[in-house]
Order: structure tokens, then sequence, then C-alpha cells
DNA sequence: GTCGACATGTAACCAGTTACATGATTAA
DNA sequence: TTAATCATGTAACTGGTTACATGTCGAC
């Protein structure tokens, strides 16, 4: 949150829900609830100020960074420590107990799982191409990276298939 | 868990902690409580059922599938339904941020994420030359997919640091 | 006698979700 | 007049986590 409000002079909820989706949406997209509740601790925090605003259409309240949520913001950024967490992915799991499973359950899922994969690289793609125009260099790291997992996940599904066929699953 | 007990008799939650840190570790691994927690629902639920065993050591209870637990767990593989979640990096958040990070914290993050990335991959590579002697074809397909996207993130990895250090960030 | 593996849990917390609730304004 | 977009939230729940608590047994 304190990183979307930096370089841009304030933002409403609502507003940031938007930027969210057109920029780090597709590795962080909180819930509506969710957002407008750190929105609240943040501010209580002291790390984001609110005020008020009427304007044609419903009452807002716009949220700009301090000094010191640019402060916490440049800390957390700048922390090396790598924060991991174990990447759960429930199509992996199901996959992997697909001997339980019905004939031709595995291959069906699989299929689904690399039509889906195959639209959100489309997605990420036509950003791509966006913000090359933009020329940011930094936005491209973290999509290059949802890009090339989702070209080798395709590889891995037609692998797989071939797999699968083979041996009648 | 019913997966997990289904081709074996009987486990105690510690041995299924172990059997998870063997099979499926990398790719869903609950904390300790957690999966005692669990163990006793699904004893409620009446999809597995578990019986004391004192024999030297401390006394346990060993658990297996019960039939409704099986055809649940068959019924769970086989649904087409793809269970989507958000693939949540932190990581990449904090890459995506970095132009409020201090110089060189992009470079040294990214770094530490490789060796990271790298060592999980040895472990991995071990796990499938283990998997590979017992001929299991399906353990095999997920690995597979954790082995790729290590590869291709440690490509990204590299053309990254290029990236960065061309740029000075 | 103390260390490590075996074995099981409780309590408190945390990040985040879904479903629900409310309402203003604008365009078709 | 109806739907879409703007705008903000509460309540309940879910799927976990960490820290703590307790103890047995064998090996060295």
């Amino acid at each position: 949150m304190l990183g979307l409000l930096a370089n841009r002079e304030e933002q409403s909820g609502y507003d940031l829900l938007r930027t969210i989706e057109r920029s780090i949406g597709y590795m962080w997209a909180p819930a509506k609830s969710g957002l407008y509740n750190v929105l609240g601790r943040l501010e209580t925090a002291g790390l984001v100020a609110g005020r008020e605003v009427k304007e044609r259409g419903p009452s807002k309240a716009l949220y700009r960074l301090t000094g010191s949520g640019r402060a916490v913001l440049e800390a957390w950024a700048s922390d090396p420590a790598l924060e991991l967490r174990q990447a759960r992915d429930p199509f992996l799991l199901k996959l992997f107990f697909s001997r339980y499973a019905a004939p031709g359950a595995a291959i069906a899922q699989v299929e689904a799982y690399r039509q889906h994969v195959e639209r959100l690289l489309g997605e990420w793609e036509a950003q791509e191409r966006e913000a090359v125009g933009e020329g940011d260099a930094v936005d491209l790291i973290a999509l290059r990276y949802a890009l090339i997992r989702a070209r080798s996940t395709l590889v891995w599904c037609d692998e797989t298939l071939e797999t699968l066929r083979r041996s009648n699953l």
C-alpha cells in the first residue's frame, strides 16, 4: 500500500484497487474489505494521512504517504532479508493425488489449467506491451518473472499431457 | 491428508509429518499443530479412524482412511474444477518497489533469491533421482513442475541481475 | 545425566476472504 | 428506470501460523 501511494499524489481506497488491477494485481490483490481495513490501520499508525473529499459523486477519503510512511517503505524495500512463503498450489496437489481420480480426470485438469495459464499469459503480454511504451524497466522485471513462469508452465503442461496419455491416466 | 493415508496402512500424526517432508513437502507442508488439528477433525467427520497404540515409546494414535474418507478423496481428485489461488510472492513485491530501496539492495535481494532457488533445485533434483529409482511416474509429474519452474526462475534471476547492473540499481 | 528423536497437543494470533449492507451519481 | 460505476465499510469466518506445554524413550 505504501509503495502504491509513494509516487502518486493522493488516492482513495477505490483508486488503489484499480491501480492494483493495472499494476501488481497479478502478484498481490487484496479483497476490497481488506484494503479499506489496512488503509485505516496505516492511518492510525501515522504512515498515511487521509482527508475527506466531497466532489461530484459519493464522498471519499484521499490518502497520501507521510514522512514516516516513506521511511517505513524505504526500510522495507532496502531490507535484504528474503520473506519466503511456501508456494501452495491446490491444482498441483490434486494432480499429485490423481491416482485416486476417475480415468481421464487428470488429463482434463491439466488441459483446463493449460487454458487458464494461456489466458493469464495473454493478459500479461498485453501489460508488457503497454509497459514497454512507458519505458518503466522496474515494472518489467517483476512482470517478466510472471511471463517466464507462465511460459515454462505451458511447456510442463504439454509434457505432462503426453506422459498422462501414454500411461492412459 | 486423506491422500497421504490412502496407500499406506495406518500412520500417526508424527509419521504423516515425515511423509509430507519426503513427498509433497515442497508444495504443501502444514505446521505440526495444524496437522494434529485436521486429523482430529477428520476423525470427527468419520473420514479417518484412529486407534490408540502403546508400544516402545510414547503412546500414539494410528490413523487409517475409512470408506467414506476414500470416497471423499476420490470425489475431490476427480473434480475437474480448478482451485486457483493467487500466487503471492513477497520477494517479487519487494523487488517491484525496489525504486524506493537503497542502492544495491535490489541486486543483493535477487542474488540471495537465486541462491535460495538453487538450493531448492538441488533438493528437488535429489528427490527426482530417488523417485526415478522407484518408478513412480505420477510423483514425478508434480516434481517436474517444481523443477521446471525453479530452472526458469534461475534464468530470470540472471537476466534480472544483468538488467539491474546495467541500470545501476 | 543429557541430548535427540518420538509424540501430541493448546492458546493466541494473523492475514486474508466472503457475504452482506449502504448509498450517490451518471449514462443508456 | 435501470444498470454500471463510484465509494466505503462491518461481521463472520477460514486456513493457517507461532509460541508454548508436556512428556517418553533410547543412545551415548
